[in-house]
DNA sequence: TTGAAAGCGTTACCAA
DNA sequence: TTGGTAACGCTTTCAA
């Protein structure tokens, strides 16, 4: 059976106040023989205060919520965003509810998920894996409740990471390494997301400005993994190849690796290779350079900044747009010898 | 200002059970007349019911947490076993909390998550990212709450994936297309954890009971990456070496193939390779064979497995073992023609 | 067809 | 130093 503070003041003999005050640090106002014998039947009842039920006095509840917004049934929190996010929540003991949210699902006909039906949290993060649709900015106002969306590019009430910046960056990381055939390489991507396109915008911003040509791969949907490579293949031998290649998406680059693998070329030697990823314990154990992202960074000031809305009743507040950083790898170095890479007979 | 069935009830004149039964579906029993103006004055206001006064007066909180236990100061969990959780939960309206919980924070001394110091939810889903510790067992026994461990190999209340199995499966797919010189390649393992044990020991069995000989590549923790890459090159083109690996950890894979590239030796042509890894949408796009780990539905039967024990007072169930799947890449092929490869030389 | 009262577990407030 | 009362927002139960 559960243990209330009105059992406990039964079995001592005292009041139900007298419990709660004791309980919540306010013991040095009663006698410490008194203050003994509460402590003591809390502990023989190992009570734990309902949170539920000081919510409810204290008019909050103490909890945020995270949802993963996305064209998919399912949902994608990144490890990094979740963390910072939590790491923000938990100074403040504030309790996070995840859920995933296919935007299928905000339309009139089809129920809302409970968190979004009812009143169960003080905010909202929103993390979007696709583009912002008018359906669900208008849920957000109508619901009422301080949001803050995280990774979609607007003017306020969001954060997001500079993925132009990253790709202007990575630009600039090769050109330093002395490369000026510098391609873009990509599958396909899983969804689509303003950051695959502003890393293309910010590579192809970079290489034009540095006087350079943008020569871009990027495999068509339709083909087989085994025809994907190939044309990769293909695109590595072409007269004016690229000597370094910046990749969107972490996984492009075992694909563009292995058509280089493919073609004898190695890496970083005779190219070099740039991705983008999140800072993670699995990435290649660090084999491959990446612009990270600041994921956690990204999750902590969603949080100050709903925090805020929270205390100042939802007012608005400015987006915050957060730098990518530069991790070193084992994938980038000089170009290759430009006479002899050029003559070089590629299979 | 929120809304509330007393406002609303004072707004059109009637009684707060009365908007009660007409906003929860029992408007039936209600002159239509009376129901049209609760449900118009609800609409206008937005009202939704406060879902911690709703738990209260239901003695239950449709909540579950889900803890990320591991030695590390953050949290870890698998973007698939939370899809799993969630995607199962949301058949209820159950809500789900989740927080990190590192192992560190569980002795005596340190006040522990708010989550286990007060009352919020009905059951615990633990993520176990390291051992499973005596404190952490203690603490989950003395808080009462019915508990489900995910990821870690014991007898009751746990679910986890069959590590030794599909490593067993992995060689089982190599010998059939031909290889008997199988390799372990693994760098140093992120963390400590029973499915990376299981891995090795699934291997080393399968591998002796086919009369085969394993032969481990381990990097030491202290080397740097490229001392660990130049280690690996050595044991690739040793006499004997291997024609095809099998690496407990997807980002192991990088490593051997950018080694194995190194040498001149293709994928799959050369050296043929699986890992372990869970479906994921940015996995290499499938360039590599992989063992998938079960998460989504270990997260599914670990709230199915939860439930029960909620609605069954907390009694002990088995545990249940889940079994990897194998998805087919383009890194298994069948071995290089003997000795054209054991003479081949590899600088 | 509708309402009043009681209670879920807390705590703020006022009184003793 | 301690206790009674009321209230947070909801629903169950009983009564009209």
């Amino acid at each position: 059976m559960r243990s209330t503070l009105a059992l406990i003041a039964r079995n001592v003999g005292v009041s139900s106040m007298t419990v709660s005050r004791i309980l919540s640090g306010k013991g040095h106002l009663y006698r410490p023989e008194t203050r003994e014998k509460v402590l003591a039947e809390a502990r023989r009842q190992q009570y734990r205060p309902n949170s539920f039920a000081k919510a409810i006095r204290a008019r909050q509840f103490g909890t945020v919520a995270l949802i993963a917004a996305s064209d998919m049934e399912f949902g994608w929190i990144s490890p990094g965003l979740q963390n910072g996010i939590l790491a923000e929540l938990n100074k403040n003991d504030t309790h996070l509810i995840i859920n995933y949210l296919p935007l299928s699902r905000v339309t009139p006909g089809r129920p809302l998920p409970r968190l979004l039906r009812e009143w169960s949290v003080d905010g909202l993060l929103l993390n979007h894996m696709s583009a912002l649709t008018p359906e669900i900015t208008a849920l957000i106002r109508e619901g009422g409740l301080p949001a803050i969306r995280c990774n979609v590019r607007e003017d306020t009430d969001a954060v997001y990471p500079d993925d132009f910046g990253g790709a202007v960056a990575a630009v600039e990381i090769l050109r330093k390494a002395g490369h000026k055939r510098i391609g873009y390489f990509t599958l396909h991507p899983p969804f689509a997301h303003f950051s695959y396109i502003d890393r293309y915008d910010g590579y192809v911003r970079a290489m034009t400005e540095s006087g350079l040509t943008p020569q871009l791969f990027r495999a068509e949907l339709k083909l087989s993994l085994a025809e994907q490579e190939l044309a990769a293949t293909e695109w590595l031998k072409r007269a004016g190849r690229p000597t370094a290649v910046v990749t969107p998406l972490s996984g492009d680059v075992s694909s563009v690796f292995a058509a280089a693998a493919k073609l004898g070329l190695r890496v970083p030697e005779d190219l070099s290779i740039i991705t983008f990823d999140e800072d993670r314990l699995d990435h290649g154990h660090g084999r491959f350079d990446y612009m990270a992202l600041p994921t956690e960074e990204l999750g902590r000031e969603a949080v100050r900044m709903l925090q805020e809305k929270i205390e100042q009743s939802n007012k608005l507040l400015p987006a915050r747009c957060l730098p990518c950083t530069y991790r070193c790898g084992l994938s980038v170095g000089p170009p290759p010898i430009t006479k002899r890479f050029n003559r070089r007979k590629l299979s």
